[in-house]
DNA sequence: TCTTGACTTAAACCATGATTTAAGTCGTAT
DNA sequence: ATACGACTTAAATCATGGTTTAAGTCAAGA
């Protein structure tokens, strides 16, 4: 198995080392493996891990969850049905964010075209 | 000129009287009406302005720029421009995390599919 | 008049998600 | 051998965005 420092893993995803720190001791990031120093060793699984919790953060998903779903990956295919229930939820809560999102923006589009206009006529 | 008290703002809206109170302090609702016994009168003003806080925050304006851009909205068609090209960015802005979540929300589906084959052939 | 409910204030407190600090340990190139 | 850069730790600190608390004022109805 190929194994990453915690700077190559920082320039990869461009996650700044004290933040991959913070997330291993929140639980984000569990089973991390040592060299004989003491430096971690980010092995296939914490990248993989690493790249699913940045997509929930992208999406707002909070640590505490995360850290739920996670543990659950790690305990394997007895929780598939939590992480199936876990997900589709999350999925719902995204799309009525970005519902959300969308519909402000026609206020501001309305803004920008009213702003716009005004600049015209001067 | 037709007046609302915080209470009723705060049911219009449903956001906490306290938050409106903590939105007035950080500047978001300038020009704040009293009635005789010191309490908040929201006029249309202060509603059409809560309404575009709001529209900001939901589209993840920090409160700094916000109160940027309604110090402007309060001083006037001089800063049409400003104004103008605050929006603009900020659109901007919406737009690319829209874009980010719903990228993320391919990885989301990937493993909502999988999970969901998992527990079929089981 | 007295109580109730809605309001006021400043200041302390909380939650979330990092980031920074201070002190120290390694491994390698000169 | 020593200096440099990359790494380590626990704990303190920071930024953001509110929420809660404690003490008090006021108007209207019983």
């Amino acid at each position: 198995m190929k194994y990453v420092s915690i700077g190559e893993a920082s320039a990869t995803y461009k996650i700044p080392e004290s933040t991959l720190r913070y997330y291993e001791k929140q639980g984000l990031l569990p089973l991390m493996e040592r060299d004989a120093a003491g430096r971690r060793l980010f092995s296939e699984m914490q990248m993989a891990l690493l790249e699913t919790v940045l997509r929930l953060k992208q999406t707002h998903m909070p640590i505490h969850d995360i850290r739920q779903y996670i543990a659950w990956v790690i305990e394997g295919d007895s929780t598939t049905r939590l992480r199936l229930d876990m997900m589709t939820k999350h999925k719902q809560a995204v799309l009525d964010e970005i519902a959300t999102m969308t519909d402000a923006l026609k206020g501001i589009d309305y803004k920008i075209d009213r702003y716009r206009g005004r600049l015209q006529n001067k």
